[in-house]
DNA sequence: CTGAAAGCGCTAACAG
DNA sequence: CTGTTAGCGCTTTCAG
């Protein structure tokens, strides 16, 4: 058979630990060990290994060595609402911002950090990876027993809000951040407050119901909640709150989860001829360019995406090395930037 | 000994395709080929293998897989300026768009993406992938050969600005977008006009360079040029630019390349008693939300991460694959956003 | 249609 | 200090 059968590429052939062995007039153990240095070598032999090494091109093939190993040197990690990546390239500020933030603290640590495709997809290859992170996990979310069912050591970056005792779990302290959102808006009992959260059934969207509710009745405000779902364009959002406007009537304050929609919110607003924050106070649960930018700019809670990843990282590393579950919950803290929108 | 010995983590022992083979009555290779497919298997001994690894939760050890394929469906990035992460929080704004758009591109195709740590590190390991994307690589960016003598296939996201030819790249258009920018200054013959570069060497500063001489001489300006380098903080990027109007007068028109030290070159400005954009016009060669949410807004041009990931994804894809490297440049267009920065 | 067996490249016992 | 050897779990010939 020729050089050149048709169409094969010519991948060139690796060069092997034994390659540099024969070069260096050693053994493969000897190669290897001068690498890991888990055994001592002679300086003069080392040298040499180095020598043959380079002079051939040699590198470990990495699949050869974590298989013999065990473990890859990388960690994955999987964003749920996947959806979050789906919209239009602003829209995706916020998965940028954590899955960036994860990047960031694994390269700080040197280690890889594979983004890990969706397993229920047809065509999927399961993915090396010493651990995961699996974050905004929602409520029950099979992919933490999946993962866990394979023995590969799992830590959620926020909690399932169904399982919000699972150990090995990082968070945010949303519940006061998301109080300190309320009370910057100064509103007076008896005034209607309402909630907009996402569809989605995370420990986020949960929280926010739950504190606007307990908030609500301590402060003696009417609570009223309608979704504004996360898979909404920005037509369809205005057109959503610019009908509930028409319906419900105005409330004396609005809070949004999705910042992202914040632009449309506040069109329906003026188009209901409602001025922010003079006739409604506006506040919005992530911070993103959107709140900043917006006429007026908007308080927002900042939900501090790379706090998260550090910890959420940091905990993994803990879990692979075999140390214990932490004794307490581990907690971020947002932070609440306020800003005109809620300034009278 | 016991259950319990000291401290040894009890990794569950790993399920094999011969524990498959052994529960389902079948050897080890008709598993194999139950899930690949690649010969024909009964169905009813398709039935049994696959409940036979439902039953004792068998999956595929990727690590195996690979070493045996010599191929792990995924990909590497490797993000250039590596500072750009290192910063405080909120200039990591380009960073996690690239890679987040990077990320949501794989994604979409059902591939892993993995950030690769830096090679340089000592207790660097190997990670396995198919390819690589080196993201705004350096002039003869020592990484592209690294990769490419270990016979990765190698695609570049903007090109090497000394290999500016290198086959396999995909880029930004950055001379078009950036006369745009000068255009759109509005300035007069005989002006002075600044131009702030990074200090990096990539093709984003080398072409803000070339183009800005080029249209000054065009139009007849009088160009100047001052680094204004990506590792400087706030503090020390506001000093720097306010010891430069001292020294050297106020220029009709400044042009910095990093948005994220808007602020910084703002404040400064102002500190001098300068109007934007009254006295001086200014744009800057990246679009963020610190040149939107500046006051007031600063005309910038748009990168298109997004376009270029999409770009760099389909070619390494493709190269990959096999195919030809493509017959000409493949460049994505960024876009102007013309603010009142600009806008007398 | 199925089984047996070789071997991918590396590491870690075990033996000097 | 160094060499020999036995696999890690999987895919893929080669035989039936």
């Amino acid at each position: 058979m020729s050089q050149q059968d048709k169409g094969v590429r010519r991948r060139p052939p690796r060069v092997t630990i034994k390659d540099v062995a024969q070069a260096a007039g050693v053994s493969p153990s000897t190669v290897s060990h001068a690498y890991s240095g888990r055994r001592a070598i002679s300086a003069k032999t080392r040298e040499r290994v180095f020598a043959a090494a380079e002079a051939l091109g040699y590198s470990a093939d990495p699949h050869a060595r974590s298989m013999r190993t065990g473990s890859s040197g990388m960690i994955g990690l999987v964003l749920r609402p996947r959806f979050a990546a789906t919209g239009a390239p602003e829209a995706s500020e916020t998965f940028n911002r954590l899955a960036g933030s994860m990047a960031t603290e694994c390269l700080r640590r040197g280690i890889g950090l594979v983004h890990v495709p969706d397993p229920s997809r047809p065509d999927y290859a399961a993915v090396p990876m010493d651990g995961c992170i699996i974050a905004h996990p929602y409520a029950g979310d099979p992919m933490i027993d999946l993962l866990a069912s394979r023995g590969i050591p799992v830590v959620c970056a926020d909690p399932d809000p169904d399982r919000p005792d699972l150990p090995w779990t990082a968070g945010v302290d949303y519940a006061e951040g998301m109080r300190a959102v309320f009370d910057a808006l100064g509103v007076e009992a008896g005034a209607k407050v309402w909630l907009m959260p996402g569809s989605e059934d995370n420990a986020w969207n949960r929280a926010a119901r739950s504190v606007h509710a307990e908030w609500c009745a301590g402060r003696g405000a009417v609570p009223e909640v309608h979704v504004l779902s996360e898979a909404l364009s920005s037509d369809e959002a205005r057109a959503c709150v610019a009908g509930l406007l028409d319906a419900e009537g105005a409330p004396a304050a609005l809070v949004h989860s999705l910042s992202k929609l914040t632009g449309p919110v506040m069109e329906a607003l003026s188009a209901a001829g409602l001025a922010v924050p003079a006739d409604v106070r506006l506040a919005t649960l992530t911070d993103s360019s959107f709140a900043r930018a917006a006429h007026p700019p908007v308080t927002a809670l900042d939900l501090n995406h790379e706090g998260l990843a550090a910890a959420a990282v940091d905990l993994l590393l803990d879990r692979i090395a075999g140390g214990s579950p932490p004794a307490g919950p581990i907690r971020v803290r947002p932070q609440l930037n306020v800003r005109e929108s809620t300034q009278p």
